[in-house]
DNA sequence: TTTAGTGCAAAATCTTTGCAGGGTA
DNA sequence: TACCCTGCAAAGATTTTGCACTAAA
C-alpha cells in the first residue's frame, strides 16, 4: 500500500499547481492564491474572511464554490465552527479544533484516531456504501472567558 | 458519582415540562412544543424546518432563541450538519451521526468514547479552563447514492 | 476547441437584534 | 410583582443560482 502522500518538488506556487492538477483541477489563479492564503492562516477561515483578506481579484461566490470543490476532493478541510457559516483550513496535518463557546477562540486538537473511528462506524452502519471522512470538534470555555465570569 | 439523568414520572407533557424547570427554564407552551416535536424527530432537525412543521404558533426568531438556549442548556443536542445551518435534536441517547454527502440521509452511529476524547483533548489543550461538549460527524455516500454512480 | 472557471448581479436562506406586550413563577 | 418569554419588524450575514465571458487543457 502507498504512503498516502504525493511528494511535490519546487517552490510553493509549483506545489500547489500540482495538487490542483492532481485533482484534475484546472490550476487558476484565483485558486493558487486561495490554496496559497490558506496555507498561511493558523486557523480555519469563512468565505467572507478569506474574500476580504485576499482582495478584488475573487468575488465571493466564487470563493464558495471553490472551496466547497476543493474540500469535495480533499484538498481543503471544512470545519462548522459555529460561528457564523463554514470554515476552511489547508491541512498541513489531520487535526481537530477546542472552540470557546464566547469568544471563538480556537485551538488545534492531534488527531483522535479517526481512521478507526470511521472503520468504525462504517461497519456498524446500515445504509452505507462508504465513509471517506469526518468531522470532530471540540467545545468549551477558554481561561481568559472563564477568568471573566 | 451519579448516573447522569433523572427519571421523570408522568405523561410527555409533564416529563418536559419537569425538564424545563430542572433547567431554570419558564415552561411556555412554545418550548414544550418545541421538545415535544423534537422528540419525535427521527433525525436532527434545521429551525426552520421545526418552525414550519410546527405552524403559526411560533416564530422563526424565537426558535432560534429557544432552541440555541435549551441547547446551551444541554437539553437539546446541536449538530453542524453541513447542510444549511444549525439542527437540532432531542437527545434520547448520546450518539452522532453517519451523513450521506450527495443526498443528505442520516443515521445514527453510536456513542465514540466521547468523553474520555473530550478530557484528552482539555488534557492536551494549552489554553482552556474546560471542554463542555463535541461534535461528531462521519461523511460519506450511502447505498442508494453510491449504485446511482 | 472543448471544458471548466470566473465575474457580476440577483435572490434565497439562515440568523440576529431591539423592543413592547403577554405569560410564568 | 418581577422576571422571562414571545411576537413583530427590520436588518445583517451567509450561501446559491444563472448566465455571459474568459482562461486552461
Amino acid at each position: 500500500m502507498g504512503h498516502g502522500y504525493k511528494y511535490y518538488k519546487g517552490s510553493d506556487r509549483k506545489v500547489l499547481q500540482a495538487v490542483l492538477r492532481d485533482k484534475d483541477f484546472y490550476s487558476t489563479e484565483g485558486r493558487l492564491q486561495l490554496l496559497s492564503f490558506l496555507k498561511k492562516a493558523s486557523a480555519p477561515v469563512s468565505v467572507p474572511e478569506v474574500t476580504k483578506q485576499i482582495g478584488k481579484n475573487l468575488v465571493e461566490a466564487n470563493v464558495y464554490r471553490a472551496l466547497e470543490a476543493l474540500a469535495d476532493a480533499g484538498v481543503l478541510a471544512r470545519s462548522d465552527i459555529r460561528r457564523g457559516g463554514a470554515h476552511y483550513e489547508y491541512p498541513h496535518s489531520h487535526h481537530h479544533h477546542i472552540v470557546c463557546s464566547n469568544c471563538g477562540h480556537t485551538e488545534e486538537v492531534e488527531d483522535c484516531g479517526g481512521k478507526s473511528m470511521e472503520r468504525r462506524a462504517f461497519r456498524n452502519s446500515e445504509s452505507f456504501a462508504e465513509v471517506r471522512t469526518h468531522a470532530l470538534e471540540f467545545f468549551g470555555l477558554c481561561r481568559a472567558c472563564a477568568h471573566a465570569r
